[in-house]
DNA sequence: AAGCGCATGTCCGAAAACGGCTACTGCACG
DNA sequence: CGTGCAGTAGCCGTTTTCGGACATGCGCTT
């Protein structure tokens, strides 16, 4: 499948959209770890896809958006990251979880540790909200583009620091 | 790439043979070893590519065509095998060749063993004539369609068994 | 003659290492 | 006695590494 893609600037720095013909790829801060290779994509102006969902990113650091509906198309990923990453996306706004209660919900709830690594390679950041996982004892542990940008997302969606714990 | 594929009837038994929008991009022996996986591909009646190569490879049964003219686009193979590959394309009807000759001719003698292996995948039977390589004291050695096959394309072509050694 | 060792690129399987984790233990404090 | 922290040992999917096996042929030893 041949991608596109657009870079765009962000309160939290400049973030790049990839996008296929059937919907948005990936979103990724720029040197963040598990960026994939870029080189083979082509950078355009415009699409359809990377439009709207730098819209609603956009929307979202203004705090007017609180959802993001352009579609998704996994151009990669196994069956168990791509279940977790479903996951994921169900998590509401303003919400946290525990890497434990995915794998719960997964019908495989020793395979915390597994969650943990496929929560890490989410190629939708923001879009797919990886950030909205926390230790089992509400720590931040960790975030493919740092803990401060975790913090900051957390802080802005009023989930940080956490009131029930 | 997106390839396309038919089955033919041979002699030999039935064949299968697949192409791209550039050209052929392999032939097959039913069952036979390296045989890739051909459940992504579409089945056609017809296509330019499929048409000419078939034809080609009833006149050569036939003992009508020598040569094969069908464009070649390779969908598989690494640096190394594509020039094996490019070699073998250059022995002519009826003739004979070494592993050992073709490492030669690539400049890496002390690769023969490489070369086996890389001629072993061929992905074009026939076509690209692997059958005419020998070991270096001129035995059958190998053949991705069976040891038969080999002896009874040589035969065919007048090059088995071996007259001057 | 027959046997052994080596050189080369690629593929494939097995094995090990590596994580955005957790629960349990033992020990140091107040 | 509670509480908190460090260390440890399992858990699981993925990635990386490694070791053979090959459509061979030459040279050297037995």
């Amino acid at each position: 499948m041949k991608l596109v893609c657009k870079s765009i600037a962000t309160p939290l720095g400049p973030m790049l959209l990839a996008a296929g013909d059937a919907g948005l790829a990936g979103v990724w801060f720029e040197g963040q770890s598990h960026h994939p290779d870029a080189s083979a994509w082509q950078v355009v102006q415009s699409q359809c896809w990377l439009d709207q969902a730098a819209e609603e990113l956009q929307a979202y650091f203004r705090g007017q958006g609180r959802q993001f509906k352009t579609p998704r198309a996994a151009a990669w990923g196994t069956t168990f990251q791509r279940s977790v990453w479903e996951a994921l996306a169900e998590i509401p706004w303003g919400a946290t979880t525990r890497y434990g209660a995915i794998a719960a919900r997964l019908n495989n709830p020793l395979a915390v540790r597994a969650v943990g690594a496929a929560v890490g390679r989410n190629p939708w950041s923001i879009v797919v909200p990886c950030h909205r996982v926390l230790g089992a004892d509400g720590s931040l542990t960790g975030y493919a583009g740092g803990l401060a940008r975790k913090q900051e997302l957390l802080t802005r969606e009023g989930a940080w620091p956490l009131s029930s714990p």
